[in-house]
DNA sequence: ATCCCTGCAAAGAGTTTGCAAGTAA
DNA sequence: TTACTTGCAAACTCTTTGCAGGGAT
């Protein structure tokens, strides 16, 4: 595993320079400017080569596919669950009594990878005020 | 929007009885024994209404489908981003702290709903060294 | 030579939706 | 009687996979 392919390196470019924390697809519509005949197949197989290579980040968003970020600087994610908008957060929770916490509870250690924050944003919040009313 | 259903309260009180984080085809089986006649989209249906009403909460998964969980007391979860396994997790977040940090950094207030902590569990670790190896 | 890679198309998993009929308020 | 709900089937979204050929080492 783990040959050289333009297209790799075409798909990891697009995701280091769009800090937007694209969809598959989107990453599909930005690297097929760079690389025309690339396969949505292509995409998807090499977003999971990279993940597991912890090259990037995969983002469950609570609403619609998985996003994706680069793995540049460890940093979380708050997440709105009414309309999925994903903000990135950088908050130095103390990593060491979780894990230690953790242990007490589970059982096992675990290596924490990032950490994330579902909520709901203030759009949406107001929103669901007016329906109330 | 709501009416009574049995088939809506057979659903909840799986939900409520499980504490195994079912996903919607597990929650399907087991109320299928309350309900026989109950059919999957009406599964998705009131698994969908009773997240809007805050009934229970949505745990989305590294691996496979969504998984749910009873509002019942406020707990975190800790996730294998390798086998998918969802510990839930009793911290006391500092979220007047967070708050504050991420009304600073995206300007937005949250409320915050749940935080999940994504990671490699034990087991998954070990696997790989053996593979590195 | 071998193994990893690609594009294409088809298949798969998970979820939502349109519809006609049934039930609650 | 009006609005919500159900079961069924079909549709839909997102992702993975089998295959035959091409590229890297």
């Amino acid at each position: 595993m783990n040959n050289y392919s333009k297209q790799r390196e075409a798909i990891l470019e697009v995701i280091k320079e769009n800090l937007i924390h694209p969809t598959a697809e989107e990453i599909y519509e930005l690297v097929i400017k760079k690389e025309p005949q690339i396969s949505k197949s292509t995409v998807y197989r090499n977003i999971n080569i990279l993940f597991e290579l912890g090259e990037i980040k995969k983002i469950k968003s609570a609403i619609g596919p998985d996003r994706y970020d680069y793995s540049y600087k460890k940093h979380s994610h708050i997440i709105c669950e009414k309309c999925g908008q994903i903000f990135d957060f950088d908050y130095n929770f103390d990593n060491k009594n979780i894990l230690k916490k953790a242990i007490e509870q589970i059982g096992k250690k675990i290596d924490i990878d990032n950490i994330v924050i579902y909520g709901i944003c203030e759009n949406c919040k107001s929103k669901n005020k007016i329906k109330e009313e």
